[in-house]
DNA sequence: GAATGTAATCAACACATGTTGACTACACCT
DNA sequence: AGGTGTAGTCAACATGTGTTGATTACATTC
C-alpha cells in the first residue's frame, strides 16, 4: 500500500501494488474486462487510478491490440512551398470545412507535401502508409498529377491506401468532392451572352472551364476565338490576371466583357481595366467563378459563380468516413451545386 | 528458409527463419544494432527483410523504446467552429508559413477546437497530452483567453505541455510570435496625420491598435476622441466594418480620414464609402494593417503595414523546436519588424 | 456431509521489439 | 600447444498491456 515516490510513469503494475491487487485485476476494471470484480476492489483500483494519476500506455495498447494501423488520421496532400495552394482563398473556406468536420468526427489532419514526398522517399515510405494515416484527401491540381514523373508516386500512394479521395479531380477513377466546372463557367459566360456581350474574353487556368467557355459560345452561335483566351498561372491568379489583362489591352481589341477563371484574377482584371481609365462595368464587364468572401465588398462588387468551398470540405471528411467499412472500390464522386450570384462587375443591375 | 504464405502482419521473427538467423541479428541489422554483423548475414537479412516486405511494428518499437511521449507532433489550438479565424485572409499566410516549416523540419501538425476542448473534457484530457503532442500552439485571441471559466482549461493546457507559444497576444507570460500591434496602428495613424488629416475615425478590434491610435493622436496634439471609435466583430470584419461605415456616416460627422484594424475592414470601409458617393482617397483617405495580397489589387490600392504573416507562422515552429531541450521558462517572445507600405488609399500619391 | 457450481482473483502467456549476458569459433600471440 | 582476445551469433530478458487457464473461497444442492 505505498506510493512509490516520484516515479516517471506510473503502470498498471503501480496501480495493482498500491490497491493491493493483483495487475490482471486492474485491467479488468479499465476495460469492464473479461472477468467480473467485486464493487468493493473495484472502487479500490479506482481510487489507486486517481491517487497515482495513473495513465495507460498508448503503445502497450495498440500492440496488445494488434494491428498497427490507426483510425483516425486523415492524411492531405497538397502542393506544398513551391506550389503552395493554401493560401488561395479558395482553399481557404474548403479547409475551414475539412478542419471542423474532422473536428466534429473525432478525426485528426495530417498534412503532407506531394513535393517533399517525392524528393525524399524514406519519408514517403515511412508516412504515406497504413500505419500512419487511414485515409487520404488528394488535393492536388491536373498540372501537378499529370507531370510526368510524378505518376509512380501516386500509384504507390493509391495502392497503399484503401480509403482515398480527392478534392481537385479525379485521379485514376478515384471519387472526388468537386464541382462542375465547365458548367461553372458556362453559367458565367451565357450570363454575359445574355446581357449583349459578343466578345467576350477568357483569362483560363484549366481545360474544364475552357470548355464551359468554349460551349455557352457555340451554343449562342458566338465564334470560339482562341485569341481572347489567355492563360493565368495557377499559383499568383491575381499576378498574372493584372498582367494579361493590361497586355490585352495593349494590343488595342479591347473586348466588351472578360470571364476570369477565379475571382482573385477577376478582382485583378478590374484594377487593371480601371489602371487604362476603363470603368467596370460600362465600358467592360467582368464575371468570374468561386465567390470568395470579399467578391462582395470590392467596388464594383463582383459577379461570380457561387462554389460551395466550406462544405467541399464537410463532404470530403464525411464522405471518407462512410466509405471506410464499405468496399466499393467504385463509389460514385460528388457534384455539389453551384450558382449564380449576379451583383455589379457584369452590369445587369444598370 | 520458407516464405511463410499469406501472413497478415510480417514480424521479424518471421524474417529472421526466412534467413536463416535469430531474431536478435535482424534487429541488430534495422538499427545498426550494439553488436556487430557480418557482411554475409547482413546481405541475407536485407534480403529477407525485402523479399516479405517487412515493416517494423511502431507501436512494439515505442513501447520498447521506454516513455510513450511522442517528439514530432506538434498541435494547434484556434477558435474552432464558432469562432473559427483560419479562414481570415492574415491566418491564411500564417498557416501556410507553419505548413511549410513544419515540413521542413519533419513535424507534424494536429488541429485542437479550443472550444471542443471545452465541451468534451475527456477528449482533451485524452489528447492534449504530453503522450499525444510534444509541442503546442496557442492560436487564441484574448476575446477567447480572457473570458471567464476558460482560465483553468489554458492552465491545465499550460502545466501539462512543456514546449508552448503563442500566435497571438502572449497568455500567463508564455513566449509568443507576434508583431508590435500598438507600433503598426502608430504608423498608420501618423501617416494620415502627416498628410494632414485631423478627423481620423478608427474601425477598432483591439486594445493594442487602440493605444496605438490614442498615442499617434496625442503625440501630434490632436485630440482623442471616443466619438470617432467603433468596435468590429473579430468573426466578420468585412460585414461589420461596412455596417459600422455606414452608420458613422448617418451620423453626419464624416471624418477626412478612417483607419481600420485590418485590410479586410479597410475593403470594406472603401466599399461602403463608395455606396455613399464619398470617393477614397479625395474625399477620406483609408489605411489599415495586414497587408494581406488582395490589398494591392482592390481600387484604390489599400495603403497599409505589412505584417510578415508567413515568417510569423514559420518561426513559430522554429522557436519550439529550438526551445525543446533547453529548459527557460521565460524565453522571450519574438517581436517582428512590420513596414508601412503606401498605396493609392491614403492620398499621398496624388 | 459430500458434491457441485459460481464468483473473484491470480499467475502466466502473448504482442513485437531493443538490448544484454553467454556461448562458439576462430585468429593471434607467446 | 596453450592462452588470450574478438567477431559473430543466440537465448533470454524487459517494455506495459489484454486475456485465459488455473486456483481459491464460498454458497448451493442432493
Amino acid at each position: 500500500m505505498n506510493k512509490p515516490n516520484e516515479k516517471d510513469v506510473v503502470t498498471q503494475q503501480d496501480v495493482a501494488d498500491y490497491a493491493g491487487v493483483s495487475r490482471a485485476v486492474v485491467s479488468y476494471v479499465l476495460n469492464n474486462g473479461p472477468r467480473k470484480v467485486s464493487a468493493e476492489t473495484r472502487q479500490r483500483v479506482i481510487a489507486a487510478i486517481e491517487e497515482l494519476a495513473y495513465r495507460p500506455n498508448k503503445h502497450a495498447q495498440r500492440l496488445k491490440q494488434g494491428s498497427a494501423a490507426v483510425q483516425n488520421i486523415i492524411g492531405i496532400v497538397t502542393g506544398g512551398q513551391s506550389y503552395n495552394i493554401l493560401n488561395r482563398p479558395y482553399y481557404n473556406l474548403v479547409l475551414a470545412g475539412l478542419f471542423d468536420s474532422a473536428h466534429q468526427l473525432n478525426q485528426h489532419i495530417r498534412f503532407f507535401s506531394f513535393f517533399e514526398a517525392l524528393k525524399d522517399p524514406v519519408f514517403f515510405n515511412k508516412n504515406i502508409h497504413p500505419d500512419e494515416i487511414s485515409s487520404l484527401i488528394l488535393l492536388l491540381p491536373k498540372i501537378i498529377t499529370e507531370t510526368p514523373g510524378h505518376e509512380e508516386i501516386l500509384d504507390t500512394m493509391i495502392e497503399r491506401i484503401d480509403n482515398i479521395i480527392c478534392l481537385e479531380d479525379s485521379i485514376r477513377g478515384l471519387p472526388a468532392v468537386i464541382f462542375d466546372r465547365a458548367a461553372a463557367a458556362f453559367m458565367a459566360v451565357e450570363h454575359l451572352i445574355k446581357l449583349g456581350h459578343q466578345q467576350i474574353a477568357f483569362l483560363a487556368i484549366d481545360d474544364q472551364r475552357k470548355q464551359g467557355y468554349r460551349q455557352a459560345l457555340l451554343e449562342n452561335n458566338l465564334p470560339y476565338d482562341e485569341t481572347l483566351i489567355r492563360i493565368l498561372s495557377a499559383v499568383e491568379p491575381a499576378q498574372s490576371a493584372y498582367q494579361q489583362t493590361l497586355e490585352m489591352l495593349e494590343t488595342g481589341k479591347t473586348p466588351t466583357a472578360i470571364f476570369t477563371a477565379n475571382d482573385e484574377a477577376g478582382i485583378a482584371a478590374i484594377a487593371a481595366l480601371h489602371d487604362r481609365g476603363l470603368r467596370v462595368p460600362d465600358d467592360v464587364a467582368i464575371t468570374s467563378i468561386d465567390d470568395i468572401e470579399l467578391a462582395s465588398m470590392i467596388r464594383p462588387a463582383l459577379t461570380t459563380v457561387n462554389v460551395p468551398k466550406r462544405r467541399m470540405g464537410m463532404y470530403a471528411i464525411q464522405f471518407l468516413i462512410s466509405q471506410r467499412e464499405i468496399l466499393s472500390p467504385h463509389a460514385a464522386s460528388m457534384v455539389l451545386p453551384i450558382e449564380l450570384i449576379v451583383r455589379d462587375s457584369c452590369g445587369a443591375r444598370r
